[in-house]
DNA sequence: CCGGTGACTCTAT
DNA sequence: TATAGAGCCACCG
């Protein structure tokens, strides 16, 4: 197949799963990378959400956290308390950027996209 | 080319 | 229960 691998890229995985968390759902850097066959690289996805910003595309980055629940990423919304409140818009309680009742609101693309 | 850095996570002490 | 180190891989200077 001569197209490839693009698809299967690591960044483009990342894209596509990120776009496919439901509405008022969030996940985490490593349950993606797991998903994605590369648990270690989480980082990578991380940096993926990074290099998403410029893109045309909109990503929901606001819904991926690390694995504690924790909006480690919220520095990077721009202004403060940016990615909370969209959280906090899409019904998700969060104190302290921290996620309340995290379980309850976590998305697992492993078990979601099971296949 | 090489070293430092990072939106992470796991394991060991 | 905390703290420290290692693994992961792409980008930047």
């Amino acid at each position: 197949m001569p197209d490839s691998a693009k698809e299967n890229d690591f960044f483009s995985k990342v894209y596509e799963v990120v776009l496919l968390i439901p509405y008022g759902k969030v996940t985490s850097y490593g349950a993606i990378a797991e998903f994605l066959g590369a648990k270690r690289s989480s980082r990578m996805v991380g940096w993926t959400m990074n290099a998403s910003h410029h893109l045309i595309v909109k990503i929901p980055a606001h819904r991926v956290v690390n694995r504690n629940g924790l909006l480690t990423g919220k520095a990077f919304f721009g202004n403060g308390d940016e990615m909370a409140n969209l959280l906090i818009a899409e019904g998700v309680s969060v104190f302290d950027d921290q996620i309340i009742n995290f379980e309850q609101h976590f998305w697992n693309p492993m078990i979601e996209l099971s296949l």
